[in-house]
DNA sequence: TATTGTTATACTCTATAACTATA
DNA sequence: TATAGTTATAGAGTATAACAATA
């Protein structure tokens, strides 16, 4: 259990999620994109760099594989993505976002990383600082960290 | 749009939400609660001293009044809240936690705002300063200062 | 035999339309 | 006539079970 001044500052963070500006936020995203929210996660999710595999979407979000079959039948109907097999093991499938499906991925992080305005309402130095301690936050979380290091090692 | 830092600073928020250890936290919480998401939204949103309206929620999220009925229904069959006609239009019907129900709340509410590690893992005086700096953001949140003073006057 | 993904199917979540009661 | 809520129903979203292909 954390310190009380943890527990404070994560709760402000939870409370403007759930119930401040940013609530609707992911629900503006969608609509403006035209996803429904399983596909507009997905669609942030994959690596615009390296085919991902469908076994570890399911495995990363904890979902039925038949579900994954879905949202990638979904990408690939509006042409953001395509299923290509793995080279090595052919019971796999992975999954590539096409150009179209790359920028319309690069649109999505743009408008979902349009601070809401109780932050730009703070001091150009308090903007500093919030940006330095939650780089640090996100630097410590200890799944962030371990994506980071097996991201290209993900088979 | 935001500055730079501003930016930068909401893009490590949420990834910290979409990506890191409090990504599975609300999902975790309900498994706890025995709640599906809709009915845990619902006890947190409801107030723990005021009668609501139900036309109230349907207005809030955005969603339809058949929706908000079933919910309802939900919480009053595991006994968490009850249905009270409204004092002077009595078309209106409101709900109100019970005790149990009240209970629930703060249950959820303790395991909802238990910090993620990376938090955690600051110092002392860094964990004080985001805090602070948290602190000002809801505050300076124009949906959250509206909520706060319409919250009594809510009919 | 075990694993990856698909298909067929069923269950849960949420909305639309028609209705009742009250204003 | 307009508004709050309910009921019946239909449509998304997500899971379970049975299956085909590959390891």
């Amino acid at each position: 259990m954390g310190t009380r001044p943890a527990q404070e500052a994560w709760k402000s963070i939870v409370t403007l999620f759930f119930e401040g500006e940013a609530h609707r936020r992911m629900h503006d995203v969608c609509a403006d994109i035209g996803l429904n929210p399983g596909l507009m996660k997905t669609l942030i999710t994959l690596s615009p760099d390296a085919d991902t595999p469908m076994r570890e979407l399911t495995e990363r979000w904890g979902v039925d594989a038949s579900y994954v079959t879905t949202l990638v039948d979904g990408l690939e109907e509006k042409g953001l993505a395509t299923r290509r097999p793995h080279i090595t093991d052919r019971r796999v499938k992975t999954v590539v976002l096409t150009p179209a499906g790359k920028r319309m991925r690069e649109r999505a992080f743009a408008l979902l990383h349009e601070p809401p305005k109780g932050i730009c309402r703070l001091s150009a130095v308090e903007q500093r600082q919030l940006r330095d301690l939650m780089r640090k936050v996100t630097d410590a979380d200890p799944v962030l960290s371990a994506r980071a290091e097996g991201t290209v090692a993900a088979r």
